[in-house]
DNA sequence: GATGAATGAGGTTTCATTCAT
DNA sequence: CATGAATGAAACCTCATTCAT
């Protein structure tokens, strides 16, 4: 054996033990952004959380910015990846946007507390005076959009004119699957609620056809 | 000049001064609320903006959080007036789904800032463990679907079960048009936005016919 | 009836106006020191217990701790002229300190709660780094015990040295009297308690006799 | 040097210093609050005086009122252990008395600042509405009473009736020594003050025999 | 003289970040 | 690298005092 390797451990080790370090960090940060709010958030219940010193945070990230950045982006790209897939399975645009709406709910449902940052806190987070995040959330939604309007292109036709765009529509379809998975989050009883086929099939049937008044 | 009234200010002078003192700090408040977020916004900030002294704010308010409270029940206030009188004004579900979602996307377009702090803080507020403002909100916006449901009601034939309710399909347009209103607050450019015609017209066509593919 | 008259009042009613209202003031005051303390006590609540506005006060004093003082001043000035009357009054010293001791317990219990603003407050008074009142309180308290000492010179004999004086001497009566008067104040029950007279009886006895051990 | 020393230091080191730490802070506390009273006192004066940040102080105590009662609680569990020490010592009550007067004298003025809070704000303290540690001091003073109502119960004789009690008797023993002891610390002059001796000898002997009128 | 709104200095407390060990 | 004590900026809030009406 090699004397170094016993003092210098193989490159990998170091690296891996590292990111678990840090998986550990955002799992304990995620929890905490959850119940408490960004600012009501602090660095020693997270630490405490995470089983470490507070100090020692900071040999990870940068700051608790960066901390909340990485916690929020984890998710974001969770959701990116949901819609990339549900397109890439093919099939009709309702067939796709059904399989971005059940996985998308089963997603939040897996992940309520994380989940409950998005709900609550992106849509405020700034810094000074800079739009920052809420920006960069922003972008991400459009971007989940800008997948899903790629079948939609393909099936649709008539009278809708470039505006809104179809990106913009599908966009639509994004918020009201948000909009029905963060609802029971604030509910008290999550009894009745319908489970994510049959909401997943609600949704995209509604997104397809309407409310169908006489 | 009568004489009485320099010395006996016509009664009731000292409270309307003292409820335009109060519009004042509200307004100063929702600017900055909005700007900054309800944490990052500071008594020094909307005292500044109040062009009052930071301790003459404790006159009208007990605190900052009542401040914020009385914000954001003001426009929750008048987005529940806007559906109310939506919906006393008669005609058909369309017809009243329509005049709820032009009067609301002017109502943001005009009251920008204030709107901010609905799209950005309220889903966050919370006072120590209590999900506080958030409860309320959901309250309100479950109050807004409830007045909506009433001509849905009397419209709705077939197949949509009980489940979801009525309500929970009135909330689904509420939310389109949520998200369609704040979006414009996150683009840069606004030029390509539709007016407010255009605008609850493509939502009213979405949510009563779908997207009509094919 | 002189015109004047009618504009003027004579001198005396307006003096005797303002002499009213600030002992109004002061009673107030003695009220909420008691209840608060000095650094509790707000001058809103003074104002408030003397159906006062806030700055109608500063008509009558110039501050807080002038009104503090002046307070503590009356109490002062009272149990001085107990003191002389008690003196006054001629006798044995033994007599003397009985109807000092009598009639100090009577009016403690009569005025507990300014007496309470004495038990806790006075021996604390003091802004900046001046001992301020309580080298005041000090002096009243010398001065007390000058007076009491007078008898005591006429009637001691043999082997008390001059040192301690016989203002010391005296002086020590006026705590132990002190003492068990304020005793009461924090005391749940007042059931057991001597009546004026037994307690008089009591601390002169202990004070010329002492405990009278085998 | 060991090297163990330096890079693991004895168990307890951090223990140490951290006691050491809180030591210092409410030594420096003692100072302020001496001299300022509680209200007057800021934490930027003590964290000046222990040459530490304001923050920091927080590290080692909850609240500015928890130091207080730290300090407090120290001066009073002395007073209480030199009564138990006068009293475990034996002999007659005179004798206990004459040495709890003689130590508790010295105590006082070994720790003058201190007990000038004992003096000044401790009678005075009262938290909101309650009279928190005014009770809490009261308790302590009983207490007192009680233990050196013991050698008296053995020794006394006669007259004295079961009202006021032995222990309402002890106590008086006790607000003589500290009104005696209290004196000093408002006069300019200590020159003609007694020894410790002499002063528990005359404090003592005035208890037990009185003032020897004719 | 009476009023009470306005003022602003100052107090306690929190907490992200740094750094010596 | 880990630790956790130290830091200090900044926040909210109080209240004695002033002053225009």
């Amino acid at each position: 054996m090699h004397p170094a390797e016993s003092t210098t451990p193989p490159i990998g080790r170091r690296q891996r033990e590292k990111t678990a370090r840090r998986q550990e960090i955002l799992r304990a940060a995620g929890h905490v952004f959850a119940e408490r709010g960004y600012a009501e958030a602090t660095l020693d219940e997270i630490a405490g959380r995470a089983e470490l010193a507070k100090g020692t945070i900071y040999n990870y990230f940068e700051s608790k910015e960066e901390i909340f950045d990485h916690v929020v982006t984890g998710v974001l790209d969770d959701l990116e990846a949901i819609a990339e897939k549900a397109v890439e399975a093919g099939g009709s645009a309702r067939e796709t946007f059904y399989r971005y709406a059940e996985k998308t709910i089963e997603y939040y449902r897996a992940n309520e507390d994380v989940i409950g940052i998005i709900a609550r806190e992106l849509m405020r987070f700034q810094i000074g005076d800079a739009r920052h995040s809420m920006t960069e959330f922003h972008r991400r939604a459009e971007h989940v959009g800008a997948i899903l309007a790629r079948p939609l292109r393909r099936g649709l036709r008539g009278k809708h004119s470039s505006r809104p765009s179809l990106q913009d529509l599908a966009q639509v379809f994004v918020s009201i699957v948000h909009h029905r998975s963060v609802k029971r989050l604030f509910q008290d009883t999550h009894d009745q609620e319908l489970d994510p086929h049959e909401e997943a099939l609600f949704v995209t049937t509604l997104f397809f056809e309407g409310v169908h008044l006489q």
